[in-house]
Formats: structure tokens, C-alpha cells, sequence
DNA sequence: TAAAAATACTCCATAGGTATTTTAT
DNA sequence: ATAAAATACCTATGGAGTATTTTTA
């Protein structure tokens, strides 16, 4: 019995898809399907239901998910236990959060350290474009929040039970352009010719929403000129005048405002609205963390930039 | 990561010796050794200090014991879960306990399901002469309690705060035989002559005990003419006037009044005494074990057998 | 038809064994 | 001197890969 397989399992009750789990434990499709067996058989039940696709648990397989994720975490606690943290008179809360959402948001909720309870240090760990290592902080113990975008187009799934959310608010994905470029752009997507465009690439989490946003409107048709997995770094190639990009809302409110950048279209259909989320561990009981679950809850909606 | 790992690891705090250790988990002493190497190379400190005789948990150690405990219990505990009980009015309390305990013990303490909780059933798991069964089941929550005897001749280390016990009483374990060879046993014993012997073997708790016991009495000659791991077995063999038996009083008391054994000595340097305890998993919370904890403290030293 | 999962097979990394040396009491 | 732990070495199991077939949407 090991570890991975757990892991193993765990990241499969979210991809719900074997190759696509397979990819991101880094073993091939076969040796991870070998592996779901292994784990199988020790449990003594089918826990996947292989027949149906995608694929779900089976009952067997979501009474031990949860005892799965429990085990994962608690070995990941067991093995920084050996080594405790040198003895610092500040809790440090530990926030993995999508990178954008870190530059925009965390500002907004703390304002100043005041906002803060005392003695306590905030550390967060950004992504570099997928979620999955922020999940697995999660799962591990290794975050105690988990701060990210949701979608119906992205799925992620995380037992409800054990991580609770509060859904912070609703950010809007708006295309933009230098001003120079609008009125060309404005005109191609008018016309259903391609236009210069620049793309997250299809790992991250807003790759994948907006390549499933385009395939609903063939209207769209575009040439990617540049790719970058970060949202801070599209927004340079689009002020440089390279092309159009989607930006969350609440990272460029102030270039919107002072025209360094232009919305290319006024079509709703053509903007994406994404949630704004608060995951944390339920098992993470330390009073300093349910101190700060209380300032984001107190300040939902309130502050979520799309309303600010 | 391996589960077996960490069950290697408990095993050895407990013993705190690698080859007694690695025989229990039935590897050899290297591959042993190698397994907890790579626990602590996982582990990312050294848990055992191996230059102090006998070999002593570190600092480290010590912290992931608790952990290690835990996630073994887990895994265990994920497991049944997956196969849940059919649903049973009854509440199910296992109680592990060595053999003769469950002869003698048991029944004194409860004498009728009265004294039980209503709607519970009790389901005890004798062991076959070998504690370490019994505290494999303890430790991984296969049984909620484990009824044993405890002696400084016959150390097992369980982490009281994770195992806390109740001390039930003291049991004389008495030098017997059968009344018609009472004189010659005795003579023989007077003139250090060596007398037949029932013997336990090397391997259980009274065998172990009674060894080293008459390792101080150097007087004591024996000579083994059957060999069974059970009282019970011993005790029919003695009644059959085979020779000498160690038993423990409570299991006798009727023999010994009857007539149908008798004591070979009074000396009471070769009288063995130990404790009666019962341990259990700090974690096993269900409402009905602290019932069951209960009705044993409440009873404790009134009913051991020793004293009744 | 295309993607996903299972199957077949090959290879090599490593877990575990035996034999031996080193170390500690 | 003896028992325990580490070391050295060898063998074989099985875990992971590639290639292929089967299956499902």
C-alpha cells in the first residue's frame, strides 16, 4: 500500500478521467490504470466505475475518498511535524492563490496590514498558470486557502465537506486592445476575419474557458501571436499594441480608465464572467485561519472588484 | 511512501530493537534496517538514535510517532469503510485480549449482558500466545480495547497518551500439580532435582515472563515434557499429572479448591505476579467504548481475580 | 472516427534475501 | 564474547514504459 496510490485516487476523483490524471501525476495512462487497480484491490471494491464516461466513483469509492484525502493530508502534516517551524511569534496563513487573483484581490480584502488580525504574516504562493499544484497545496495541508477562479467550463472538484468556499464574487474577462489597434480589430471580428490574438495557451485556467467560450461563437476567428501563461504579461503585449487579449476586469480598472486600454467589443456574449472563490481545509482549525475565513466572509461581494 | 513503513516504525518504537522488530513484521534485520532508512529519509530527519543501547526514538521522532499512529489507524479505518457492516441494531465493542483473560476476566467483569449497555454486543478476539497480534489490532482500531497482562519482565511499549490504560487488578501465577505428585515435586524442588515441566515456549507472555523469572532462581531445574502456548492446554495436562504447570490463579481457583491441583511450593519467590490491564485507542470515541471504559474502572480491583 | 482505457510485452530499478563486517555491551 | 546493526552483494519481483487492441461516445 503507498502513498501515490492515494494521491493517485484523489487526483482522479477530480479529472474523473484517467489519461488526464495520468498527465499530471507524471506516470503514463497504463501505469496509472494499474495503479487505480492496485489500490482497488486493497480496498476490496471497485472504486471507479469504469462503464460509464466519463468515469465516476463508485459508492465504495466516495466513502474512501474522503478517508483518502484525510490520509494524504495527514501524511503530509506527519512529515513537517519532524521539522517545526523555528518559533515565531507570528501565525503565518498561507494562501495559494491563481496569480492574477493574488496581484488584484488580496489588496482589495487586507487594504493595510491593519485589517489583519495581530501578530499574524500572510504568505502567499502563486501559481505559474495551472491550478493543480494549488489544489494539491490544499489537499496537502501545505495551504491553508486556496484563492482561485471557478467557472461551469472549468470544472475542479473538491468535496464540498471537506473544503467549504465562499464565493467572493463575479469578475468579468473583458477583450482589450491598445487604442491604436481598436477600430481594426473592432472591424475583423465584425467581419469574422482573424484577428492578432493573445492566448494564456491551453493549460491554465483561463486558457480553458476561453478556448470553450470560442468554440461556442465560430464567429471568432484568431491568430495567436503570442502565448503567456500569466495575465500581468498579456496585458504588457497588449498595451505594446500586439493584439487583443482577455484581462480580468479588476486587473486593468486603471489602464481602462486612463485609455491606455479599449474594450474591442461591446458584445456580452464575447465576455466571460468568472466566480471569485475561498476554498480552505476544513480540517484547518488553527483560530488564526478562522479569523481570516471571517474578514473574506465580512467582506464578500463587498469588495470583489467587478463591484468596487 | 509506503504504509508499511510506518507500520514498521510503530513496531519498532515499541520494541525499540531493530531485529526483534523486523522478526515481528517477518523481514530480515537488513531489509528491516533499509525500510527505516528510507522512512526517514522521507521523513527528512533521523526518528531512531542508534548509537545509545537500546536504540531510542529522537526528538523527531517522537513527534511523528503520533502522526505515524494515526495515519496507520486511518488507512485501517479507510479500508472498513469501504465495506461497511450490514446495519446492526447491536453496537459492536471488540475487545483483543490474551487468551486466558478472556477464560477468566471477562466473564467476572460482566457476569451477565445486564451489566452490559443495552443494544451493544461484545466480540472478543483471543490471541493464539502472542501479544503483538493483539496490539496490531489495537493500534490499527481492529479492536477497541486489548485486556492483557503487563510485567517489567516483559516490556511492550504503548504511547500512553495515545493508549491510555486502566490497571484492573493483580493475578498470582502459581506453580502446580496434580495432588498425587505433590511430594515428589516438591522434594525435587527442595533438592534442586529437575522437575517435569509444562512450559509456555519462548515466544508468549507467560513464557517469556516465567523464563526470566527463573533465571534469578538458578535453584530451579526443569525439564520441558510439553509445551503449549495455552493455559488452558497446560492446565489439562497438569490435572493429568504430566508435572509442573506455571497457571494463573484465577484460572485454578475451583481446582485448587476442589482438590484436583495442588501448590508445590509456598515459596514466594517462585510465584509470579502481574497486572491486568486494559488498554485502549484514545481515539475510539464512540459513546458505547466509553460506556464499556466505564463499567471497567468502576469495577476495577474489586473484581480481579486475585482478590475476589 | 477519435479518444480513452485495457492488454501485452519488455526492461530495469529496487526490495528483499544471505553472508559478512563493524560496533556496542 | 555476544548480540545487534550496518554493509556488501546478489537475485527476482514487479513497476513503469512502449506498442497495440478494445471499447465507448
Amino acid at each position: 500500500m503507498e502513498l501515490k496510490w492515494l494521491e493517485d485516487f484523489v487526483c482522479l476523483s477530480r479529472t474523473l478521467s484517467f489519461s488526464r490524471a495520468a498527465r499530471e501525476r507524471n506516470v503514463s495512462q497504463p501505469a496509472f490504470s494499474k495503479r487505480i487497480r492496485q489500490l482497488e484491490q486493497w480496498a476490496g471494491a471497485p472504486l471507479v466505475n469504469r462503464v460509464s464516461y466519463p468515469a465516476e466513483l463508485t459508492v465504495e469509492g466516495r466513502r474512501f475518498l474522503e478517508e483518502a484525502t484525510e490520509i494524504v493530508a495527514a501524511f503530509y502534516r506527519a512529515q513537517r511535524s519532524v521539522h517545526p517551524p523555528p518559533s515565531d511569534p507570528f501565525e503565518v496563513v498561507t494562501i495559494a492563490a491563481l496569480h492574477t487573483l493574488a496581484l488584484t484581490l488580496i489588496p482589495h480584502y487586507f487594504g493595510s496590514r491593519r485589517n489583519m488580525p495581530p501578530m499574524t504574516r500572510l504568505k502567499v504562493t502563486p501559481d505559474l498558470g495551472g491550478i493543480e499544484d494549488n489544489l494539491n497545496r490544499l489537499v496537502t495541508g501545505g495551504a491553508d486557502f486556496f484563492l482561485t477562479y471557478a467557472h461551469p467550463l472549468v470544472p475542479f472538484h473538491l468535496d464540498p465537506a471537506l473544503f467549504p468556499f465562499i464565493r467572493l464574487g463575479v469578475e468579468r474577462v473583458l477583450p482589450v486592445c491598445a487604442p491604436e489597434l481598436g477600430a481594426r480589430v473592432h472591424h475583423a471580428m465584425a467581419h469574422a476575419q482573424p484577428v492578432d490574438y493573445l492566448s494564456y495557451g491551453d493549460e491554465s485556467f483561463f486558457g480553458v474557458a476561453l478556448s470553450k467560450l470560442f468554440a461556442r461563437h465560430d464567429g471568432f476567428r484568431r491568430q495567436v501571436v503570442c502565448e503567456d501563461t500569466l495575465s500581468v504579461g498579456l496585458m504588457s503585449m497588449a498595451r505594446a499594441g500586439w493584439g487583443v487579449a482577455w484581462l480580468p476586469e479588476g486587473l486593468i480598472r486603471n489602464e481602462l480608465d486612463d485609455g491606455l486600454l479599449v474594450q474591442v467589443t461591446n458584445d456580452p456574449a464575447m465576455v466571460l464572467e468568472v466566480e471569485t472563490r475561498l476554498y480552505r481545509h476544513a480540517n484547518a482549525a488553527r483560530p488564526v485561519c478562522d479569523q481570516v475565513w471571517d474578514v473574506f466572509t465580512s467582506r464578500a461581494n463587498r469588495f470583489a472588484p467587478a463591484h468596487a
